[in-house]
DNA sequence: GATGAATGAGTTTTCATTCAT
DNA sequence: AATGAATGAAAACTCATTCAT
């Protein structure tokens, strides 16, 4: 009998030191001899897990989509509908550490997407994701009542979906500037605004 | 001073292949190398310029924000206010292949800001100004009466900015879903919201 | 003792995963992985037949003189003298799948002999029963009266030696300029030559 | 101006330290790193002339047939014919240390050849250019009326290029049994044969 | 016996930077 | 100013071998 290991577990625990050395020291610095020093295993044990970097790293960068996805799926929503918008669009904000480190860490990776075709399936794949649930925000508001019919839903669903990746893009780059408080009162204002 | 003109020509020139070099292969394949081969200097040469590579990525970088900041202020806004407006927010877009160019080295650079402290004073610099050019959009919209006095007009420069952000990110990474045309008449839509 | 023939067998088949991984990728891609892959085996059981990989390649090259040297012998050679002579030194060429396969297996085993002491001796053993196979051949033919008694033995016996191997070397190595037709009427030449 | 260095030579050099190493230690120990130390540069410096492994290995291979062809083609030969050919052939054996090595060389390559596509198209022209050789020894007996027209011309042809690679084969594989002496020997026996 | 996880030394290769000319 | 040779550190990756289960 082999020693038992949980290798999905393993596969995580090593992402989760890669992110770790992307926030740290930033993507040019994430070396298989660092990610492994962080993940407290051998160069050699890590490759048992991932054969190339390329692997670690399309795994790494799935992880963060998995997990905000599980995130904003299994939260219960039962507050008045414009809360629950606001608390569901609030994941894919870095309004605190955890979810700071997730979407530096998927900013990082959407950058390398351009010119690492590895990336970019998933990357394409998030965006219809996010493209959906922004849809069904708009849609909802609409279908409740609170906003008005007259608004051009296919607009309003960019409209919110860039609104939402801009916001996100300022509070990496810029939370001196953009508080997360800010995020927050924009985002509600961009939701009341809908409605009127 | 011929010399200077001179000397400072070259340093575009090689910024230009640097800009290149990281759109076609992406940073980390930004090598002193490759951008001596297509700037077509020799490295040595190159070294006389920028002694280090750190110096080449600020300049680098520097001159996409000089770019874009020169078009903007040297264009000649004739038109109604909102069309104005629309040209002046559209020099921030991927809306052609120069700008798209321009706006994919600089996200490029900013995921770098995260970790290289050289970088970051530039990337600030460049948020205030915009942040300053989006407070112009707003009070203009307000003081030539086409928008209400009653908006936020702080969160409504943080909303607008934001969503200019959010698009060009989106424009740039993907390009197939969210087209040139999409971008325009989503800020289109979203400056006659501001007017109503 | 089934045992002993099962692991006997055991270790025939990883030979031969050797073998194959050794023409179809070189000698240096002959890794323990790849061959433990090939033998359908997991790395640690490959180890408990050869504890080293030194001593897989002494048994894999050992495999091919024993393959070689048991059809030789276990031949029943029955026609005419001349043609029993082709027969049993077409053995040594590669002119079937079968031949072709060991016979690149031993050149390559060979090469490595020149700084690996491990193989030299095989290496040796089998030069000395090539050439007792040589020698019989000569003598049958000058005690059968085919050749004449005038020949010089020993020099024929050396040229009758090299002349097998560089075929099956040239064969080997140019499967597509020296064709195993021309090999056999080349042997046959030489044969009646010197019965001249 | 640049560092003034004979690039060719330089490739030589490192052409020769990597035949040493491969005599010396086999063509696995034939690392960049000990290929570099013995012509006594850097690494890096060794990769200005040689990118790539594949390429230092190729045109290390090329410079044995290089050398051998010179040889050949520069000698005199002025004796009679029969000695003439003898020195020409001779060429081709391991008669010396010089020509030991690089017999020894060219064998480890050609064993390589057998899977590494960027060595077989030399492996090809040496191939022919041994067979044009080795014609133009037998077209040279019979033309010479030193051997009889009845040979078949052709055959002949085959059989001393497989001799002479044979006897080369057995010349550096066992040098003990098969001697320089013998070789010679061997090698004007088969002339001479050639000549009745 | 069997498994495959773990290790660390070793390999090729890349690269920014220095330096002699 | 310009060139490209030279260097050494560090990268990704490979691999035989060891070991716990």
């Amino acid at each position: 009998m082999p020693k038992i290991v949980d290798h999905e577990k393993r596969k995580i625990k090593i992402a989760e030191a890669t992110w770790k050395v992307i926030v740290d020291e930033g993507l040019e610095q994430a070396t298989v001899r660092k990610i492994a020093k962080v993940a407290d295993m051998s160069v050699g044990s890590l490759r048992h897990y991932f054969s190339t970097q390329s692997e670690l790293f399309a795994f790494s960068m799935k992880l963060v989509s998995d997990r905000v996805r599980n995130r904003a799926e299994n939260k219960y929503y039962d507050g008045p509908p414009l809360e629950s918008m606001q608390e569901l669009l609030s994941e894919f904000l870095p309004i605190d550490e955890e979810r700071r480190i997730e979407m530096e860490v998927w900013m990082v990776f959407s950058s390398k997407t351009l010119v690492d075709p590895n990336l970019k399936a998933l990357s394409q794949e998030v965006y219809d994701e996010m493209h959906r649930a922004s849809k069904m925000v708009v849609e909802g508001l609409i279908e409740s009542g609170l906003a008005s019919q007259a608004l051009n839903k296919s607009l309003e669903i960019e409209r919110l979906y860039a609104l939402i990746d801009g916001m996100a893009l300022h509070g990496i780059l810029h939370p001196d500037r953009f508080s997360v408080e800010k995020m927050q009162t924009t985002l509600k204002y961009h939701l009341k605004a809908l409605c009127n």
